[in-house]
DNA sequence: GTCTATATTCAGATAGAC
DNA sequence: GTCTATCTGAATATAGAC
């Protein structure tokens, strides 16, 4: 068997990946993308097409192993409960632990992944957007439900914001553990540049969960009283 | 007197805010800028030297008063307190509800301002990282030191990595508001989706606050236990 | 300060030989 | 499947007339 198809194909995705994290979508032009793979520059639209087809590739290559994890994760826990709620606790482990957890797995995409993923949530190109919020739809609608039977007392509404508030906290977790480094300081520096995931996910699970069963705000209308 | 000349910043430094907003530094083309701002396109290269230079300039504008702001407050709060460290959600709401209010006062950028610091956090370039890291540090300093004061059970390891989730759920909260819509579904469409600054505010405070302070992880190492 | 015209570089994509 | 060579368009930046 030859497979130099997938060689090639693979060392595209590999690179890809790595340069997209390091320096966005639009940052990355296929000429070095092509070169840091070894490959040549017409590989690229011959196996996917174009440079979006690319981006896609690159996500669905990961995302398949990560949400197909989550919803069976989900859905055991689920059996397990027999029709009681889940603990939010265990919800939020189940959605951000088994991304953490590619982390530390480099048949997964290891850091680089995560790294990626942190970044390009807020990439702005409109077809990016487009993309992410259709491949994660399923996933976060049943995460949504569990977390409304999980918190009965919080409104849809405001576990709909907190859930984005955690995917922030999150995304810059990881973003931040080298590209940006705002906060920054010794505190952060040499050891801590570059955390295992398994530190990364140790600090940030408790301050989730702290954020989403903090004490619900007094709605007094949206406009400012006069 | 003839104000051509701001009139011509100005206009230029408004598209500028906008556009970046909506499509990212590289994803802005000058052409465009310069036709959205009705002014010749050799006008931003005159008035900025480069590119570069007009996104500094842009952020400047803004990041004058913001910091400025914060850190008068952050004075007045410890003159105030006369020695006596100050209580957490002081900081965290003078830190993150100053750039919250600049949301609801249209002549300091508005929702506009609040949605492109939102998204240009993660700008992948190496170049406006470098920028917000400097243009930041100071007031970074001033809030963590007081925060270590304000929480001396907590190691200033775990008080930066909070301070770090907390800008990324800040951030993620306002550049949703009308990009990233992965949490998505009724609870965020219509109303919401274009939240007033005040109501960014209510819901965000509690989240953070109970965030930072979430029960300490327990450490025990960065390697996982075999 | 503002304009036109253009220099220069680089992007993504593809035709067609092998 | 892979390669070279090239098309086509768009980017930032600037020279120089007004």
């Amino acid at each position: 068997m030859n497979d130099t198809i997938n060689d090639t194909r693979e060392r595209i995705l590999d690179a890809a990946e790595r340069l997209f994290m390091a320096h966005g979508y639009e940052g990355t032009s296929m000429r070095l993308l092509t070169t840091e793979a070894a490959v040549n520059l017409a590989a690229v639209n011959y196996h996917f097409g174009s440079k979006e087809g690319l981006l896609q590739a690159v996500f669905r290559r990961r995302l398949v192993w990560l949400n197909g994890e989550r919803l069976r994760l989900l859905n055991e826990m689920e059996a397990k409960a027999n029709g009681a709620p889940l603990r939010p606790s265990q919800i939020v482990e189940a959605f951000f632990g088994t991304l953490l957890t590619m982390g530390e797995r480099e048949e997964l995409g290891g850091m680089t992944f995560l790294r990626l993923i942190g970044r390009t949530l807020t990439e702005p190109a409109d077809f990016i957007r487009a993309f992410l919020a259709s491949e994660y739809s399923e996933v976060v609608d049943r995460y949504k439900a569990a977390l409304y039977r999980a918190l009965p007392e919080v409104t849809r509404e405001e576990i709909a914001w907190r859930f984005q508030f955690m995917l922030g906290a999150m995304s810059y977790a990881i973003a931040g553990t080298d590209a940006l480094r705002i906060v920054g300081g010794p505190e952060l520096a040499s050891d801590t540049a570059h955390p295992t995931a398994h530190e990364l996910k140790v600090r940030l699970m408790p301050f989730l969960l702290g954020g989403l069963r903090a004490p619900l705000p007094e709605m007094d209308g949206k406009a400012s009283p006069h």
